[in-house]
DNA sequence: CGGTTCGTTGAGGCCCATCAATCTATGTGG
DNA sequence: CCACATAGATTGATGGGCCTCAACGAACCG
């Protein structure tokens, strides 16, 4: 079972096939909701898209009509400050979507922006909101997705708050070895399609001072980087370096998993 | 302990009128939920408890079984990192739930605490489920809280990641304005019960420069302090100089109101 | 009065920002 | 194939915002 699931590969070659169905997303891909609601919310969504990379799919402000699934690819939120500075509130790996508060709101706080080249596939607000208000289950389903964005919100605080620069990054890294393979907690190499400006943002630090600290990561063997993908030797190492804790995350309760 | 006995009675004499509903929380004093629906929530409330301040109402790692509404008073959510460093990732004031993920999960991802003597009414997670899994109004009303929390938690991780000391100060205050009283944009003078040790830890900050931050918003006549009280001369001015919009807390959506 | 909590002030230092230049890899057009 | 442009990574020098440590003041209460 984890076997079958820990080839991202897989998965990938299915969704570039447009016609098969969009599996990688993590509104319907769950056990927890009944195959009838799953369905629906299949049906629900719109044909993928393909979008260049660091190309904005919406703007802050902007009136959306229209809930973005990551299906392949990534993606973040960010903020621009009054001074010009960006914040990437959250990113966005595949089967994440994009704005889940445009399921409530019809203004976007944030804009919405590809890192990577990406098949974003859309589901029409009013067909959500239609969903849900008959399925409680697709409901709950909501609830639950905010609620985990919620807790790696708080851990980003925590992070921005009181975290050094070096455990930043350690804990980024460690908390993206987790939601990349949520379901094998031995992600020990992935691709990381961010510049060390992205993850700049990310981390609330400049580009310079990101590459100084990965810098220090490699010299302290904690990390290696090779062309866009990340190699982490020693995870326990780069875990307790940060402090992280992944229960945060909420694997089990999200995957639907036991 | 002394100044436990002396705040407890401070709020025994506001909560005597017990009998009456639980009028301030967020989940129930929706327009959008239908009457039934907002009965069914509050028929499972149970009775209000008092808090003294600066106690722990439940801690990282609990397994907690209540969702816990402010009635009265304040609370925080924070997290301790690994190094002793404290971050407060939410502020609660009256009406807000402090633990609102727990109607999905059952480990509670950070530490809950007064900040000021308070009421809290206990919301049973099974009931709270029970509930949503019949009326999709509710399951939405717990959505749209969490989303609404999301946005505050985006807007604070933009402060923490991208604003100096002063613009997050600022940026905080105003937020509180607008969150206290979300009916009037006017409200300039407000009741803050955070020493500058809460503060510095919501706003990632120490004390010590939270004391400077605010002896220059002071000096600058964008700030007046009275024990334990907020007196904002301008509010236009302190927006512009933290760059806040208040657009982000999506008033009308939550309140119901147009 | 003495204890405690909270606010205030000062001196010194570090982490990270800022500014700017260089290097590398990749791609592009002639 | 080379000249050139561009994006991203790297390095250095310098400075400042905020932290750290420490002491003191103020308010409150037993």
């Amino acid at each position: 079972m984890i076997a079958l699931n820990r080839s991202l590969n897989d998965v990938r070659l299915r969704a570039t096939s447009i016609e098969a169905p969009i599996t990688r997303n993590r509104l319907s891909v769950c056990s927890l909701l009944s195959p009838e609601e799953r369905q629906a919310l299949d049906d629900a969504m719109l044909p993928a898209k393909a979008v260049g990379a660091n190309k904005d799919l919406a703007l802050e402000g902007d009136d959306v009509d229209c809930l973005y699934v990551v299906a392949e690819g990534w993606a973040c939120r960010y903020i621009m400050t009054a001074a010009g500075g960006r914040q990437i509130t959250s990113v966005l790996i595949p089967g994440d979507v994009g704005n889940l508060d445009t399921f409530m709101f019809d203004r976007l706080d944030y804009s919405l922006r590809t890192l990577s080249a990406a098949m974003v596939v859309s589901l029409p607000k009013r067909r959500a909101r239609a969903l849900a208000a008959v399925h409680p289950g697709i409901a709950q389903r909501f609830a639950a997705l905010a609620m985990v964005e919620n807790t790696i919100l708080s851990a980003k605080a925590v992070s921005l708050g009181r975290r050094s620069a070096t455990e930043r990054l350690a804990h980024f890294l460690c908390e993206l070895s987790v939601r990349l393979d949520p379901l094998s907690d031995i992600k020990t190499q992935f691709e990381l399609p961010m510049t060390q400006e992205h993850l700049g943002d990310s981390l609330g630090l400049t580009s310079v001072h990101v590459n100084r600290t990965l810098q220090q990561l490699r010299k302290e063997g904690l990390v290696e980087t090779r062309k866009g993908t990340i190699i982490v030797p020693d995870l326990g190492k780069l875990r307790s370096l940060s402090g992280f804790d992944e229960r945060y995350l909420h694997v089990p309760a999200i995957t639907g998993s036991t």
